[in-house]
DNA sequence: GCATCCCATGTACCT
DNA sequence: ACAGGTACATGGGATGCG
């Protein structure tokens, strides 16, 4: 065994050796706090010595010993020694830098401004990182992960990574979920402790004792994880309103609440609901940043993270954070910058088809191909993309596989498929930040290079498909749709497989359709249009994409509507029977919603089409009506933050007046309210098109037949294939 | 003065 | 602090027509 020997004091204490699991960690003073979850269940506090260090590139490297001499010259240098690193990943040649040690982390920002003011350095690395990501770093020790430690007088000494990448159990961290009533940052009027998604326990009467009983709570079950609608914020609010009625509370494990959650992590409520602890685990250990704060980072940031640790594991500067900047004129742009590959779809309906799809094609070409920023020009040896990419990648892989292996729904299988998730949006991002503008190491080149690749992939992809026999209606980036009439699933895996051997690249049978659908363009019908399908699979199950009801911004109604529009029509075993059969029970089923809406009983709140609010209500040039439901918001005095939810009903489209063409929810009472009957009439005849279109609807035809009545509606789609 | 077309703007979705 | 490609609705000005 191994250990990673610091240098502390030695003094006569005993030492511990233990195992467990790092919750936390983050810099106070000069030292490192750890917190360790340990496998009996109890919880230690270590501290450990901390020192900053970063490098500095002097503009003119001959009077370097001159230099050396003035920065340790300065109170909070403790030494300096000249090195000869690459300060960038093109760099042709190593250059002499100075490695600066200080004597304390709050001395940095001082440092650094002294150095920048004298005009001797060209530029600084390593410094654009937090200090907790920098002690980690030079450990080598992802939070969360297994370990075996050694420790004496609660100082670290010795840490020792255990291999547990196959254990599927996250690590026994303890859970308290609660929220807090009414959400938003007023006066708390309650809050609710849950015991799973249900309710155990109300904290009420009086603000104050509200949140005294919350700190009580917390004190004597003394939970590791927080989960809550808002997690850190919602934190911040309880101490806001504690300080209001000058209560002290502790939240985080120390007294001096420097982080707010110090030794407990805090979660929001739907990360915890989509990705559990294991998500939190899966994101710490690739980033190798503390749980409490990589659980709410954007994709970009753990990637950043990963790729400066991979860096200085190669001995390579970290460059500042900036934006780069590469111009080209347009024709180069519309020559080279092309995106997937898209096969435009066989628009109708189609019969026995099967998509098969890329597992991580985009990683997987980065891993395999090595595409790096520093490999995309001339290929030598791992890259730097490689190494962020790998290891996720063949971790998702051992999940999604053992997954399949489990029962359903059970724990085990629940966690596989939340660290498969979790690491599926990471490996998904490390494509698309490659070419990122705020990537500090990424370039044009790598992402296109990634892309030119993944475009080549699929189209011998679709030669093979066709080389063996099938048609193939439909292909867009990483996937493509095959059919031949006899075939069957054992055909359609047989090729997922051949083409993986040949391709040299996981590929499999996704989705087996019965039916299915590939529109044309509602602008103009003569086009089919990518990204827009449906249809029914094998197993019976509905599978769609960009259609109505896909879109958050579809009234209820109308989906529910579509939905069963779809199953009516797709509740046969043949298209034939689909035609002969089911065709008129749909066309029914449309009258009787059309006359629905035409009539006013739909309730209101099953109209409501709800629009995010991108900016400010200033910003916007155009008056559309989720803005002016925006504006009606504010003329009362509830100011829509950017990002919400604007949530209204029509009222009246044909209105002069914009502000009484819609009406925001907040200003329905329940006894309801008029809707505009011939709109979501509409809504609703554009919905059923998306289904039927193929079939010669037509919803101009079908309002003017249902003018007249008695009516055949058969008449409709008769109509159209007379003429 | 009114209908119609076109385009910029904006949201949401797919991979 | 993920990219690029895609679809579609909406409002409002430009255009055409009488």
């Amino acid at each position: 065994m191994r250990y990673y020997q610091d240098l502390g004091s030695c003094r006569a204490a005993e030492k511990m050796r233990v195992k467990g699991w790092l919750l936390d960690a983050y810099i106070a003073g000069d030292k490192a706090i750890l917190w360790l979850k340990l496998e009996d269940g109890s919880l230690i506090r270590l501290t450990d010595q901390y020192r900053p260090d970063f490098y500095a590139e002097p503009a003119d490297s001959d009077s370097i010993e001159e230099i050396v001499g003035l920065v340790l010259n300065h109170p909070n240098v403790e030494d300096v020694r000249v090195e000869e690193k690459f300060t960038s990943l093109e760099a042709s040649g190593k250059k002499k830098v100075l490695h600066i040690y200080l004597d304390h982390p709050k001395s940095q920002r001082r440092v650094i401004k002294t150095l920048e003011d004298s005009g001797l350095f060209r530029a600084f690395f390593n410094i654009d990182l937090l200090h907790i990501q920098r002690y980690l770093f030079h450990k080598n020790w992802p939070p969360t992960q297994r370990v075996e430690i050694e420790y004496a007088d609660s100082e670290l000494r010795g840490i020792n990574l255990l291999d547990d990448s196959r254990e599927i159990e996250p690590p026994p961290f303890k859970t308290l979920i609660y929220s807090i009533e009414p959400p938003g940052d007023g006066e708390i009027q309650e809050i609710t402790l849950y015991r799973g998604t249900r309710p155990y326990h109300r904290l009420r009467g009086g603000e104050k004792n509200i949140i005294m009983n919350f700190n009580q709570h917390i004190a004597a079950n003394d939970p590791d994880i927080l989960v809550s609608p808002h997690g850190y914020d919602d934190v911040k609010h309880l101490h806001r309103r504690a300080e209001k009625h000058e209560v002290h509370i502790q939240i985080g494990r120390e007294k001096a609440s420097k982080p707010l959650t110090a030794g407990r992590i805090p979660l929001r409520w739907d990360f915890y609901l989509e990705y559990g602890i294991c998500g939190a685990v899966e994101r710490a250990r690739f980033s190798l940043v503390p749980p409490r704060l990589c659980a709410d980072w954007p994709a970009g940031k753990l990637i950043d993270s990963r790729q400066c640790y991979e860096a200085m594991k190669r001995g390579l500067l970290i460059p500042g954070r900036g934006f780069y900047i590469e111009s080209r004129t347009a024709l180069e742009v519309l020559l080279r910058d092309r995106g997937g590959f898209i096969l435009a779809p066989e628009a109708g309906l189609h019969e026995n088809v099967a998509e098969l799809d890329y597992e991580s094609l985009y990683p997987n070409i980065i891993a395999k191909e090595d595409i790096s920023y520093e490999t995309v020009k001339s290929r030598c040896g791992d890259g730097l993309l490689k190494a962020v990419a790998l290891e996720a990648l063949n971790r998702r892989l051992y999940f999604k596989h053992l997954k399949r292996r489990l029962p359903k729904e059970c724990k085990e299988w629940l966690w596989c498929d939340q660290r498969s998730k979790a690491l599926k949006g990471i490996l998904v991002c490390v494509y698309g930040y490659s070419g990122c503008f705020a990537n500090r190491f990424g370039n044009i080149a790598t992402f296109e290079e990634i892309n030119r690749i993944a475009r080549e992939k699929l189209v011998e992809t679709m030669n093979i498909a066709l080389e063996e026999g099938f048609q193939v209606v439909y292909a867009d980036t990483d996937s493509i749709f095959v059919k031949r009439e006899d075939a069957s699933r054992e055909d359609y895996e047989r090729l997922a497989y051949e083409i993986s051997r040949k391709i040299g690249f996981p590929l499999a049978l996704d989705h087996h359709y019965k039916f299915v659908v590939f529109l044309k363009r509602r602008t103009d019908p003569r086009i089919e249009v990518a990204k827009r399908y449906f249809g029914k699979l094998q197993d019976g199950s509905l599978h769609y994409r960009g259609i109505e009801l896909r879109r958050q911004d579809t009234p209820p109604f109308i989906k529910d509507f579509q939905e069963k529009l779809m199953r009516i029509l797709f509740d046969a075993d043949s298209i034939e029977e689909v035609r002969r059969r089911q065709l008129a029970k749909a066309l029914a089923y449309v009258e009787e919603a059309y006359r629905r809406v035409k009539s006013g009983r739909v309730d209101w709140r099953k109209l409501v089409i709800s629009k995010r609010l991108n900016k400010g209500v200033r910003e916007y040039r155009c008056n559309l009506p989720h803005v002016t439901v925006a504006k009606q918001l504010s003329l009362r005095g509830l100011k829509p933050a950017p990002g919400s939810l604007m949530e209204y009903i029509i009222l009246n489209e044909a209105e002069a007046n914009p502000y009484r063409r819609v009406a925001s929810i907040a200003f329905l009472k329940e006894g309801g309210a008029s809707y505009d009957r011939e709109k979501y009439a509409e809504l609703l005849l554009e919905a059923a098109e998306t289904i039927l279109g193929v079939f010669g609807f037509n919803k101009e035809r079908f309002k003017s037949k249902m003018e007249l009545k008695p009516l055949n509606l058969m008449e409709v789609i008769k109509g159209t294939l007379s003429s």
